[in-house]
DNA sequence: GGCTGGCACTCGGTACAATCGAGTGCCAGA
DNA sequence: TCTGGCACTCGATTGTACCGAGTGCCAGCC
């Protein structure tokens, strides 16, 4: 425990004291609770004065006169900046996220999906699984398969195993042979490049073809700016029983079922370097009694996505980092070694040394993710 | 489901006005209250007694002595059976109906997640939209793209605009000109046929591509199986509100999170040719305090997919009833046009006659009876 | 000087009684 | 057969008293 900038060590002490009981109880603290609690030496009434000071000072707050102190948020984000050991899972739930890595298979979406009940089933908390972008990743493979007379689908595959499509409508009859040569014609233009870059086929002479191929270069287009990051929320019915109030409830809820709103406030937090937002300190105010705990995953050292969780700002801030920190080491081997089949797992990296501040992979640019209203 | 039939033309008035009212106060209602109901023109007194006779055969509980009635499930059964017409949205919510399908575009998938944040945002209540199934529908294009040098991914498409994908470990460095060579082996053999019914490619006597398309066919043989009807949940948060006990809310919550539960309760429902469920009638325990409303979506007459609403028994059944109808007509042309782009709108479907048991056969005999004298 | 124990005070929560009123069951009479 | 009237029930509300956890302050002690 040591000294931090603008609270000397005892005050330190109280106020961890009272963050680590309310965050178990859910109880205001007084001074009895606090002087009872292991490594503070000094008596209730010193402990009151002290409380005063940390109330004036802003970390704490009292529901009311004749009431124990309840950490506020600045209290919260005190307390977070000044872990220093990451927090450790319990075995049993370590074992957990082991058998679930060595198990799980299929898609890279079924697969996140599931990560993120696996974070939720770990912490009781609501979790969060941003998708990696893709806006790096080649194409593979751009086809074009006829539905309907009038009616085509355009596959994309990416090099990272992602797979868009969108129908085209052709306004009016294409032959199949049209559509395969158009279908060629895309394919070799946008091979092996990013979506970002990509060129505009070659005129074939034939006009039907080409206006096809102009269909469905314009479609490849909109990927570029469309291919969203896909975010998937695991258990938002923990947090039914995190708050009291009803509305409250409804209000996060409704919220989480906003993806948009949700990619960009983890986008946002990333950004800002932090791997913890707290309260007001993440700006989305129907959020604002929620705390969101975020950790990018990196795949072979690149980000890619993110795991997060959402709870109670009085959430459990030690269990909540380390299981998220856990489930992205964890996530990004899966990831990594996805694309080289069986290669064995490499040793694991470092955890980044502290609680806050892990700013992995630098700024990445804004992107839009695809928008649900 | 046994004597439903026989209530007199007044206690089913007075038990319409139990629920009409309970239904839109969530209060027990008294004899009183049910007296000032329009169309009853007897006294409180004579209301008591057969609300007596109506809670001795089940239809009407009483939460303590004293205080007014709330309808049981066979109540509310009783009153969705005897609906005759179909309730109807007001024109604000049908012009927002239309607007959306006029508006909405882009993939099957995102089309009908969008569908059931509709249904929710029409109703408030959670909606439910369940995606066609793909059993029938032939596959147009089976493509095997090479993502690393260990690893290929199989895209199938098929006639009805699904794309499935999975991941296949080759387990050895397998070159592009063998992963085509396969590619078109699978493809020429699966090429229009159902998913449940392939065919196995011939052999092709070089030893390496029989390997690859033996992978592939076997997963192909998978998707049969296991391309499952996905399931869209939308608005889970309006139940936040709709019920006053935390716990209901956090089990219901954490059922719908179960997709497979929720596919299953559907289909469920839909088998046994309701278009209602209410409570303990669906056999889903943990919801119990809710009631379903389902309608099939059909496409060019084909069954595919459905919607439905979710919200607790105290719902408004001819809203929500109108509002699942009206969704999914519009959604079932929608869904026919995509295949044949800018097909002009068929006329609107007649709408089935009745509230409930749409398989039942049989012409209504029941009408709703009013109050004489 | 800083810490401590003691003390008066505050105020939410609980327990209990009184009251209110919505609602019931029953019954005599039209 | 229905109705108005009546006695009764019981949850909800209000008021009062009290308990106890917690506070702020202060005099005294190390």
């Amino acid at each position: 425990m040591t000294d931090i900038q603008d609270l000397d060590s005892r005050k330190a002490a109280i106020l961890e004291a009272v963050v680590t009981e309310y965050i178990g109880t859910a109880q205001p603290v007084g001074s009895h609770h606090v002087a009872r609690a292991p490594g503070i030496n000094v008596s209730s009434a010193t402990i009151r004065s002290e409380m005063v000071a940390l109330e004036r000072d802003g970390y704490l707050a009292q529901p009311h006169t004749s009431a124990g102190r309840i950490p506020t948020d600045k209290g919260y984000r005190f307390f977070v900046d000044q872990l220093t050991e990451p927090g450790v899972l319990g075995p049993a739930q370590r074992q957990k996220v082991s058998r679930f890595f060595e198990q799980v298979h299929g898609e890279m979406e079924e697969m996140l999906e599931r990560t993120s009940g696996l974070l939720s089933d770990l912490t009781s908390y609501a979790s969060v699984v941003l998708s990696p972008g893709h806006e790096a990743a080649a194409v593979r493979s751009v086809q074009l398969v006829g539905l309907g007379p009038r009616v085509a689908l355009l596959v994309v595959v990416l090099a990272d195993g992602a797979v868009e499509k969108r129908s085209i409508d052709l306004t009016e009859e294409v032959p199949d042979e049209v559509l395969a040569a158009a279908s060629a014609r895309v394919q070799a233009a946008a091979q092996s490049r990013p979506l970002g870059a990509l060129i505009a086929p070659e005129p074939s002479g034939d006009a039907t073809v080409d206006r096809v191929v102009a269909l469905a270069q314009s479609v490849l287009e909109d990927f570029a700016n469309e291919v969203h990051d896909r975010v998937f929320v695991g258990g938002p019915s923990r947090l039914a029983a995190a708050f009291d109030a009803v509305e409250t409830v409804r209000g996060v809820l409704q919220t989480l079922e906003q993806q948009l709103v949700v990619v960009s406030l983890l986008r946002d937090v990333l950004e800002r370097g932090l791997s913890v937002a707290i309260g007001a300190e993440h700006g989305y105010e129907p959020l604002s009694s929620c705390a969101v705990v975020v950790t990018p995953v990196s795949v072979d050292g690149q980000a890619a996505g993110a795991v997060g969780l959402l709870g109670p700002t009085r959430m459990n801030y030690p269990e909540a980092l380390a299981a998220a920190r856990v489930v992205s080491e964890h996530l990004g081997q899966r990831l990594g070694g996805t694309l080289e089949s069986g290669s064995p797992g490499a040793p694991s990296p470092a955890p980044s040394p502290t609680g806050a501040a892990a700013g992995a992979g630098g700024p990445r640019p804004r992107r839009r993710a695809r928008g649900r209203r």
